[in-house]
DNA sequence: GGGAATTGTGGGTAAATGTGGGTAATCAGA
DNA sequence: TCTGATTACCCACATTTACCCACAATTCCC
């Protein structure tokens, strides 16, 4: 599973180098076949091994397209989908509409989240990480049920 | 299966470009055939592979006369399904009525979506996108059950 | 601490793709 | 049968993308 945090560089026409250490399992798990679509819940983007994103897509799928929300959902994410491919370098290219959605600029944040990667950009994350611990510090965000129950 | 994200253009005689990465797949499928026809959930057209759409249109086929929207449904999808062939660029031929009735004028958005594409004018679809995105994003819209359980 | 290998970044070039428009063939209506 | 409109095919251009090589920075190892 993947965890972890680095901070990199966008180049002029886009292209994002991966770290080093995920390539050997990403090539592993799908020869370096990724993709890259929007989270919908923050304006961040998520980054799946091929073979991942295929486990997701089968969920969406079964979702109804008479679910008005669920409808949503799939074209979100199926929609904006997008196939990558490390190249000889170990980078990606993220494709224009993608990085306007997460506001992405010259500098990015890549977390490992599990099966697959959230892709920041810089300054948003840190706002956003910020926001999220005064929150919680605060107690004024209720914790969901399922929180209430949890250790870490 | 379909996925990604292309904004194209439609040319002054109404063709529009099916974006490269498709086409060998098109034609093993269906040797280029295609159907275009009407999204009766949104104002945005479908575009299957003629292969698909034969088990749309059986399925079709299947639903009452009786139940009122059911019948609407065969109605519209079957009565506005349009047959389009790649022409030797990789473009088809969008039919007026089906333009008009997805408000599309020079930029088209081309969504995969699993089985089919799904066609939207650039600023509908753009509208559509924000909307959702501030009814997930507001916590007010409700997840539906399905999604309450989903993990991405 | 110094040298070598790895990693991240930048950019040039050639091929592929998307777009536009001219011209010939086809079709429908008078 | 003639005429006008629509559709299919062809060629040409501009942009984008993929592939390649090169350098800078960092890390690792001796």
């Amino acid at each position: 599973m993947f965890r972890g945090f680095t901070t990199l560089s966008v180049d002029s026409k886009g292209r994002m180098a991966i770290p080093s250490r995920y390539r050997e399992r990403l090539m592993e798990l799908a020869d370096g076949a990724l993709v890259l679509t929007l989270n919908p819940l923050d304006h961040s983007l998520w980054l799946y091994p091929l073979t991942e994103w295929e486990l997701i897509e089968a969920k969406l799928a079964a979702l109804s397209d008479f679910d008005r929300q669920s409808r949503r959902a799939k074209q979100m994410m199926r929609g904006y989908a997008c196939d990558c491919q490390l190249d000889s370098q170990g980078r990606i290219l993220l494709p224009v509409e993608l990085r306007d959605y997460a506001s992405i600029g010259k500098q990015v944040v890549i977390l490992g989240q599990g099966n697959k990667f959230e892709l920041w950009d810089e300054t948003c994350w840190k706002q956003q990480r910020d926001e999220w611990l005064q929150e919680v510090g605060n107690d004024n965000g209720q914790p969901s049920d399922t929180l209430k129950t949890l250790s870490l």
